[in-house]
DNA sequence: CTTAGGATCGCCT
DNA sequence: GGCGATCCTAAGC
């Protein structure tokens, strides 16, 4: 049976702990989605993030409360979907990287242009592509329509590493993976 | 297999 | 004017 994820508690951790319990939750939009297999954590302290000099236009969002979407454009050209963390003012965020996809999966060809099931979802702007994720998503909370996370019955084995395509931070390892997944955007090594 | 270039928005110096 | 929390295609080895 599914059980929702009780954002308000779930989401009010610090962006790395809640990027590791991602991994295995399944992510709906419209109905459409699938398991989460990589993630990326960002935090205020962090010179990496989008929060790191403060609150502007684009990423207000990370400074409002936890548990609700972050949509951003990235290069100007692809959406990319984050998680607000910890508390309301902190501007930290869980970047999604990867899912496996499960359910729409012909719905999700369709939209990227790809049969190759391995390239619909492995990739931030990819699947918010096959999740049909715009700006419109911004800002809008994480238990309520259109999304729906589903806890996962079993424990995921996780992997960690360094965040990828950054160039400050390089070699903190708040990258995190579901171990030998087919669908990760790059191998773990 | 690897590398290089283009697309193009928001905020920076 | 520059540079990204990216992706695709084409060309080279």
């Amino acid at each position: 049976m599914p059980t929702p994820i009780a954002t308000d508690t779930f989401f009010a951790a610090d962006s790395a702990t809640v990027a590791r319990r991602l991994i295995g939750i399944t992510v709906l939009v419209d109905g459409i989605g699938g398991v989460i297999v990589e993630t990326e954590a960002y935090d205020r302290e962090d010179a990496a993030s989008h929060s790191f000099a403060g609150e502007t236009p684009r990423n207000a969002t990370m400074f409002g409360p936890p548990g609700h979407a972050y949509v951003y454009r990235s290069y100007g050209i692809h959406w990319c979907l984050n998680f607000v963390c910890r508390e309301v003012g902190h501007g930290a965020g869980v970047l999604v990287r990867a899912i496996e996809p499960l359910v729409g999966i012909q719905t999700m060809r369709k939209r990227r242009g790809v049969m190759d099931e391995r390239l619909l979802c492995s990739g931030p702007g990819r699947l918010c592509q096959a999740l049909a994720i715009t700006r419109s998503h911004d800002g809008l909370r994480l238990d309520d329509a259109p999304f729906e996370l589903i806890a996962s019955d079993a424990a995921a084995s996780v992997v960690a590493g360094p965040r990828i395509g950054i160039s400050k931070a390089v070699d903190v390892p708040w990258r995190f993976g579901l171990s030998g997944s087919r669908f990760l955007s790059k191998p773990f090594r």
